[in-house]
DNA sequence: TTGTACGCGTTATCAG
DNA sequence: CTGATAACGCGTACAA
């Protein structure tokens, strides 16, 4: 009793005494189909109850509609905005997005992209796990011309896009600010600098060190995983030196390290900035909470999202001119707050 | 030059000379296909490049593989702990997420639902927008037998799972928690009772009230989205009272707009707990920051989204007994933290 | 253990 | 503007 098979453009055509072919022009609104029976196509199908079949689809016109994304992880608080972003854009476009996460590992990473591959996703957006080297499992895009988007942990590649904010400048600025504050001994928690964004953050903190005769040596780079837990071991380690050694300022790569160093500091009766400013990096609803409230890099995850399938997309799309640059550089502006304030 | 044809079973088949259906099932490590075949098969994929076409596998087998994910935001602590839970076990079972936001329109929610089933999904795992009120847009998927596993805002629906926590049980506890500390004049800035969730943990303090003799009237039901914002206005809310109408305490729906309402009261003066004791829900992680430190609820979206899809699987899989109960409450405990201590 | 032949639902091509 | 037909890449009865 119960019919169990698809309803199909075939069931259409039986319908109306058309082609399948034409049910299948009607369907998209193809201008080369007759209104009339175009509006006679639309009522069929719901009438019917059709419902288009995506990957046979798919099979036939080899393009999906699909974009897979590949995160490191899914549940921080800015790679949530990115994939909200990322899902808006999609969706205004028309695309939906297939997702997965490395979870920082290279292996996994490997076999996700291979998932993507396999499922011929239109394009890939991807950010590297903390301990991928080389990019050899994204060749199968390469060789066939899928495009490629990397957004913040990136890899140069010059066929690829890359969407990333200016971590240096955002590094150097805050540090410059600290200094400003009349910190002298300033500490950075920073992590793996085989990725971009921890390189160049701790390049930018040391240049602005440079810049302002200040010295720098390697015991006042922390550098961890910038969980909470590493950010309560950092107080540890800060707690343990001598006065005289002991920094009066940190700047850390993310907010989540910064904030439970603060934490474990203000709970060692540490004040805080007077003893030890801080600076953090993120804008992450944490750093609006913590007392006192935290510097910190407004580091959009939003548009980040939004600019990498928007980009995509117009690759896709073809309206992307391909001789433009391929690296974009969103901007991230320093929030100051009173971690980083130094009274007098 | 650059051939862009895709390496399909057909090449294995002709590189190797035998044919495509063995190839096919050699590919699929089949017992039914000499050991050695099976490695030449499998040495020939690696060498020509094969990378299998899952739509056309689909097409062919009736099964994607690919699970959708409906949820009403991504970018929420709670809800990239779920969605991180799902894609673990999803990957664990060799399954992919597609993934959409609502943005609480019931209007998108219907749309997604649309392309959810045009991909064929094996299954939905969704979570209802703000203003969803009925469930119609999910018939295609009870039609074809697609299984549909709720959680968090659940619609009950006899033959679909849902996941959910205690939320009545808790709210009561919570609530039941600040009466002992002797509070009297509770507050409750609830989320719309349309949806369970926010209806339960309503229910919960209420009764938790009536079991104390203590009297409820509407003004102490304070209705919002519960974000930042909101949280905002509560406290402002509340300020506006007269002492003797004040409350002694706030139960908060959700973490954001309790802290959110803590600071605002905290900077116009009132101390907490002792002018006024709160608690909220989620364990999100700005509970642990705020000052006091927030007491909560534990609500694990790891726990959530690993249940559901793995329940989700079972089912597809056969191996859940269709007749056991199909709804599944997880744990969610209280979370005592300074805010709500009463001190005297 | 392997091969033959067909069909899944759609779209592209070409002819009318 | 419409129709007939082939093809996309794979899986599976059935036969050998």
């Amino acid at each position: 009793m119960a019919e169990n098979r698809e309803v199909t453009i075939y069931d259409i055509a039986k319908h109306l005494n058309i082609s399948a072919a034409t049910v299948s022009r009607g369907l998209k609104n193809s201008p080369s189909v007759n209104k009339n029976t175009r509006k006679k196509i639309a009522e069929a199908a719901v009438e019917l109850g059709y419902q288009s079949n995506t990957f046979a689809s798919s099979l036939r016109s080899k393009s999906t509609h699909t974009l897979g994304v590949l995160v490191p992880r899914l549940n921080s608080y800015f790679m949530s905005s990115v994939l909200a972003g990322m899902e808006n854009a999609a969706n205004r476009h028309g695309y939906n997005l297939i997702i997965a996460q490395s979870l920082e590992d290279a292996e996994k990473e490997k076999l996700n992209a291979a998932t993507m591959f396999n499922k011929r996703v239109d394009g890939l957006l991807i950010s590297l796990s903390y301990d991928t080297q080389n990019i050899n499992h994204l060749e199968p895009f390469f060789k066939r011309k899928i495009p490629v988007v990397f957004f913040d942990r990136v890899h140069p590649h010059n066929a690829s896009t890359s969407i990333v904010i200016n971590n240096y400048g955002a590094a150097y600025n805050i540090t410059k600010h600290l200094i400003d504050q009349g910190c002298r001994r300033i500490m950075h928690l920073g992590g793996n600098v085989l990725r971009n964004v921890y390189k160049e953050r701790f390049d930018g903190y040391r240049q602005a060190l440079k810049d302002h005769d200040l010295s720098f040596n390697e015991k006042m780079h922390f550098i961890s995983t910038l969980s909470e837990k590493a950010g309560a071991e950092a107080a540890k380690h800060i707690l343990n030196l001598t006065a005289a050694k002991r920094p009066d300022a940190v700047f850390s790569a993310n907010d989540t390290a910064a904030v439970y160093c603060m934490i474990a500091l203000k709970t060692a009766g540490l004040r805080i900035p007077e003893d030890v400013a801080f600076a953090g990096f993120n804008n992450d609803p944490i750093s609006k909470v913590i007392e006192p409230n935290l510097t910190t890099v407004d580091y959009s995850g939003d548009t980040m999202g939004n600019t990498a399938v928007t980009n995509l997309i117009n690759h896709l799309k073809g309206i992307s001119n391909l001789y433009s640059t391929n690296s974009i550089t969103l901007r991230a502006d320093m929030i100051i707050r009173a971690s980083s304030l130094k009274k007098g």
